[in-house]
DNA sequence: TGGCAGATTTTA
DNA sequence: AAAATCTGCCAA
């Protein structure tokens, strides 16, 4: 049932999601992206893993989102058309990425904190400083690290930095919806979602 | 194994 | 000063 390095690349390659599909909003995208592909790019080696935990953070109304009190020059980048990188340095050591995911004027994303690994674990590995598979992209800041993402990348369209998302799902798990985690204001909110008992998401 | 300091950027 | 985090060091 193992599905090979090889076919999980040239799949994601012939059919991953174009920018128009982040276009429903935060919560309805951070739910559908549990159980797909994540691939980036490094020097035409592939590597990535299955998405199995997401955080929606939305709109001026949200206590938790970076947005809350108004559009500041970090920010901003919440409010570029859907299918936009935001990465952002967080407590001055770890990079978030989240995958905005607002209509015109709504400042929203969806932040990916943590993957079941599957391709290129040698290159994502060795990013991270090498250290076991269970670790390597379990939370947000891990999961930065092993995709090689960066700060670079803040602002750009999806496409333009490496970054695939399969249209397939790879994985099928019962999802569960649970407050956010990690953060001080909005914690209580029900917009985390995860695979159910997957070794791979992070407790927080 | 569990708690704590430290890294560092943006914002209030 | 505090935040959408992780790591290494220390103590038992």
């Amino acid at each position: 049932m193992n599905i090979s390095e090889t076919e999980i690349i040239s799949k994601v390659k012939t059919a991953f999601l174009s920018p128009d599909y982040f276009s429903r909003g935060a919560e309805e995208s951070a739910l559908n992206l549990l159980g797909r592909m994540i691939l980036t790019d490094e020097g035409g080696k592939l590597s990535g893993g299955i998405i199995v935990e997401t955080e929606a953070y939305g709109g001026f109304d949200d206590p938790g989102s970076h947005a809350y009190s108004g559009i500041t020059p970090r920010n901003s980048v919440m409010l570029g058309p859907p299918g936009t990188v935001y990465v952002y340095l967080c407590y001055g050591a770890s990079n978030m990425l989240n995958i905005v995911t607002g209509r015109k004027g709504r400042p929203e994303a969806v932040l990916l904190r943590a993957l079941q690994p599957a391709a290129g674990i040698e290159a994502m590995t060795a990013r991270r400083g090498g250290c076991r598979e269970q670790l390597l992209a379990k939370g947000p800041g891990r999961l930065a690290q092993a995709l090689g993402i960066t700060r670079a990348m803040n602002g750009l369209p999806m496409g333009s930095c490496g970054i695939m998302i399969s249209r397939s799902r790879f994985l099928r798990q019962p999802v569960s919806r649970t407050g956010r985690i990690g953060i001080k204001k909005g914690e209580g909110l029900p917009l985390r979602f995860i695979f159910d008992g997957n070794k791979y998401v992070s407790k927080g």
